[in-house]
Order: structure tokens, then sequence, then C-alpha cells
DNA sequence: TTTTCAGTGGGCAACCTGACCAGTGATACG
DNA sequence: CGTATCACTGGTCAGGTTGCCCACTGAAAA
């Protein structure tokens, strides 16, 4: 957890990947204004950091018959947590699940085929022995969807001398 | 929002470019087993009609220097939601936001440097006129890290009829 | 002063991309 | 029952890119 200090030519590396993604190296080191093998190692150290984790492909729920997405907080019975967290994993519907402060609580993230359809999602996601109560939110809008960007830009900031 | 139809020709593309996402249509070609022209033709399909997004780098806030998560459920005082909204899009750390139902609410996902800086955060968040109450989860852990294969694969069994 | 490190600019063969094309099988349609 | 349409195959092609190598420079650390 140390030295992955970030500074402006990595953000600028990171910003341009996320405008542009398909672009190769070369390209990508002269729209920087830099030699090829200084944005080759920039990216690599990148990678093995773990700053840049990957590059897969994302993935439109709604696209693919998904467009309702929902959080439910769930309250699990004292020591069921590893199962809870088991059971959610096999549905397929949960995109994400974190434990949290709070109630000993948990906080998932869900997609559904319709609201109709999210009653029988909470119910796979509910309907099982540790969970005591859930409350369910859905999403109407998403005003800021999820981003780094301007993390990236903060941190390069505040770590880079220069570039 | 129609024939966005996922075949597991699809399904398997999706998945093997998750799994390897620098992986050029020549070599997807090769392991799908498939004629190139076909991959070429399916990923296209795929990014044109929206269930591929982009290919942007997957970047960690942790290595940035954000260990910290966390959710934050938002009161907004009536009629104020815009101005929140553009309020919140100028923190870095907000690094997403949705409008829900329930009492009228906003949740978002925020990162910190550390619990400390975590308050400066909310601070920052919640500071702001529009905004009547907040309530906050810190993130432990993360048993189940944002996915989409499962649903995926789900979504290419009900929809396809071979590949 | 010397070592180390990041970056530069160049060159090379191997590979991949995007763009074509003709041919085929299945399906839908008049 | 022909016929158009569509997705897929397997092939070619030029041009661009990758991964790898090298020698050289400048700055910072030892």
């Amino acid at each position: 957890m140390a030295g992955t200090g970030i500074d402006r030519l990595d953000g600028r590396i990171i910003a341009l990947l996320a405008r542009e993604p398909r672009i190769g190296v070369l390209e990508m080191s002269r729209r920087l204004g830099v030699a090829r093998g200084t944005a080759q190692a920039r990216l690599d150290r990148l990678q093995s950091n773990g700053v840049i984790r990957g590059f897969g492909p994302e993935v439109d729920p709604a696209a693919l018959g998904y467009p309702v997405t929902a959080f439910a907080t769930l309250q699990i019975r004292q020591g069921q947590g590893a199962d809870v967290r088991a059971h959610l994993t096999t549905v397929p519907e949960v995109l994400e699940l974190h434990t949290t402060t709070g109630t000993g609580d948990m906080l998932c993230r869900l997609v559904a085929r319709s609201n109709a359809d999210l009653q029988r999602v909470i119910d796979l996601v509910v309907g099982f022995d540790g969970i005591v109560r859930a409350s369910t939110a859905i999403v109407m809008e998403n005003p800021v969807p999820l981003r780094i960007i301007p993390l990236v830009e903060q941190a390069a900031e505040d770590t880079g001398r220069g570039d």
C-alpha cells in the first residue's frame, strides 16, 4: 500500500484511456507527447501497481434486459454473515455486495427485468434464513454514473510534482 | 430498448473479454471457434447495441490512496434536487449518485483517504443547503465486487437459442 | 564523481487490424 | 416452389501496431 503515487502523466494516461480505451500505446504516446517506451513503461507500472485493475468490458444491464436497479440494505442474524454472502453470490441479479458499519448490515446492488420482476429478485435475496430484515430503494435516476476521472485528477494533483 | 437479445455466443464473447480484455478479435475468434469476421461483427453489434458500453480502465481507488468507501443516504429538501446533483458532481470523492424511491432520497458512493478524511468528505457533501439529513454507512468488506458475468450468462440462457 | 533511473529516438520482424471478396446454408417471403 | 436476405466461413491484402532490442541523455541519489 506504499508508493502508489500518481503523477500528472499517469493521470493523463488514465484519462485518455477512459475517453478512448481502444487506442494503442503508440497512439497514446503521440497524444501525450512522450516516447512510446515511456507510455509503455507507465502503463505497465500502473497495471502492476494495481491502480489499473484491467480493461474489462463495461456491460449495461439495461441493454441485457435488466433496466431496473435497486439497492437493498440487509440486516443479518448474528453469525450468519458467511452463509448470507455465499447465498447472495449465487444470485446473478446481485451485482455487488458490501458489508457495512451500522447495524451489522449489508448493502447490495440489484437489477431486475421490471418492477414486477424486482419482487422475484428480492424474494430470492431475502428468502434466506440468515436475513432478518431488508429495505429496498429503487433507483430512479443516475445523475452521476460510476466515475473515477475526477478522483484520478485530484490524486495526480496531490501527489505529482510534474509530468 | 427492443431487440437487444443476447445469445450464447454473445455471452461467451463477453465472458472471454471480461477474463482477458486485451486479446484482439483474431485471438478471440480462435478461442470461440468461429471465423474472425463473425467475432468482429458480433463485437461491433454488441457495442452499437449498447450492451458493451466500452472498455474503460478499471481504476482502484484504494491504489490511488482512497481506501475507504462509504455509502451515504441523503434526504433532500423539496425542489432542491437539481442543485444538490450539481453540487455533488463537483466533489471528486463522489463516485456515483442515484436518486431513489423512498423519502425522495439520494444514495451516493463516496471514497476517502482514511476514516478521518471521510469526515471531511461528508462535510463537503452534506454541507450544502438543499440537504436536510444524511446517514452514512462505511464499507468494511466487499464480498461481491461489481460483477456482470453471472447476469450475462443468465441473459444468454434466457434469450439465446444456440450459438 | 559515479551509479542509477526514467526518458528519448531509432530500428526490426512478427503480428493484428480493417477492409474487402466469393461461396454456403438456413430462414423468411412472395 | 423459387428467391431474397442474412449470418457465417475462409481467404487475401496493405498498412499500422506491438514487443523487443539498442545507444544516448539528463537528473537525482549515493
